[in-house]
DNA sequence: GGAATTATTGACTGGTGAGTCAGTAACCTT
DNA sequence: AAGGTTACTGACTCACCAGTCAATAATTCC
């Protein structure tokens, strides 16, 4: 009978291949140092993928179907927070774990924001996905009274998403992660004193939530584990594992 | 007696060069189509450049240096403004003047914005300078009693500079540009909001420049020329005026 | 018009690397 | 052990393109 392909061969192009891309770009990676790291031949290379670019379209698009699962939009969630802590509670907890995922994703999130030319569609896509899903989080605020509604929807999700995107670069460019948690502490409470209407405001001073106590560690992660999510599907294109 | 070299075609290389670039990054950019488009020959590209990637560098160098005269350090100002709706003036004046560079150089901002690889530290310059600056200013600030000094200044640099690099994209994608003056005013409004200390929340609230009034055009734009920079001299390596 | 000199040209060279494919290895069945 | 089939190898092909350089053009002076 026939010869039994090799179940990690695909699995180590994949993740050599991912961190070849993201030191070097697409046009800058050599099939051939993929396949030497990777300790496979180019003809095996051939055999998973088409092409050197479809081997980037892989990685990538798999990224970004697991993105969609992490970064979630309002109407994926079947109740919302209603009080100041537990809507800073929330906030903490969700930008917590898109930066875990990022995080573990960082070789891929480099390759995609070194996507130019005629890749640039995909380093779009990324952007396009993350700022609409924060617009409809802005824009759901705004009607609920808890953030400025006078405010262009478009351009306070510019600015949060211009904010986040540098927090993450700063965050990536560590050689260990850095103490996000913190980061984001303090990024909130200058996005909801930026944004939030009087209303929040005074319920957050009320609940004491923008001094250091309900942003504490101690109070927000150590009660609800992070990453827990609910209501949708886990990515169905997970082909690389999240690793530290 | 010898031949007078044709004074255009070093320019005319470098603008096509530009856009070739911006398009393609540099490693899919090809010599011959950039000199096809510009009108000249292999030879005089290389009789003015020593290299593809040399012609590269002379135009990303080139805008690193312009860019130093008009995104100055506090220390380059001889006063800075003292009241609210100064401030606030002074504020917007240099964010139209920073992003109206960058507009008239977004071939340029997308070629920087491409470099990944072994020409990763002309991004990295860029960003490096922009938030080295920003940072000063920030600190500036809290020292001032402006903005809340509990705040880590790298992070807030972080933030602004991200928010501030966000809204640049934005502009530039645009094929014509934008309302600049209005995203900045409603960009500056939730700035200071989010960071200013009380007393400056309160000087301003008195002048009523969070609203819509003094963040208004006609008081703002129409009495002090953009552009006008003092104490520091002009670029010296400017080899591509800026242009619409 | 010819000479001397410098600028410019674009056919050409040589190196590179994506992708190919004939040969070999690994597997199972007979 | 041999046969059939599929996976895998790495030498090889060939297209591509950065950079070169012999030939030509353009200039001024005599």
């Amino acid at each position: 009978m026939a010869r039994i392909p090799d179940p990690t061969a695909k699995i180590a192009l994949l993740r050599t291949a991912t961190d070849v891309f993201a030191e070097r770009g697409l046009e800058g990676a050599k099939v051939e140092d993929i396949t030497r790291r990777a300790r496979q031949s180019k003809g095996a290379f051939y055999l998973h993928f088409q092409s050197k670019e479809d081997a980037f379209r892989q990685v990538v698009e798999a990224f970004l179907a697991r993105l969609a699962d992490i970064y979630k939009s309002p109407k994926d969630f079947e109740t919302l927070p209603a009080s100041g802590a537990e809507v800073v509670r929330f906030w903490l907890e969700r930008d917590e774990q898109m930066l875990e995922f990022l995080w573990q994703n960082r070789s891929v999130v480099t390759m995609v924001a070194g996507c130019q030319g005629q890749n640039a569609y995909l380093l779009d896509a990324f952007r396009l996905e993350v700022r609409r899903t924060c617009r409809a989080w802005v824009e759901l605020s705004q009607k609920r009274g808890m953030m400025d509604s006078k405010l262009s929807s478009e351009l306070v999700a510019t600015l949060v998403c211009g904010a986040y995107d540098e927090l993450c670069r700063q965050m990536i460019r560590s050689p260990r992660k850095p103490p996000i948690l913190d980061w984001l502490r303090q990024t909130l409470a200058i996005f909801l004193r930026g944004l939030g209407t009087p209303t929040l405001l005074r319920a957050l001073d009320r609940a004491h939530v923008l001094q250091a106590r309900v942003l504490d560690a101690k109070t927000t992660s150590a009660k609800t584990p992070v990453n827990r999510s609910r209501g949708v599907a886990v990515s169905r294109r997970s082909l690389r594992p999240t690793y530290e």
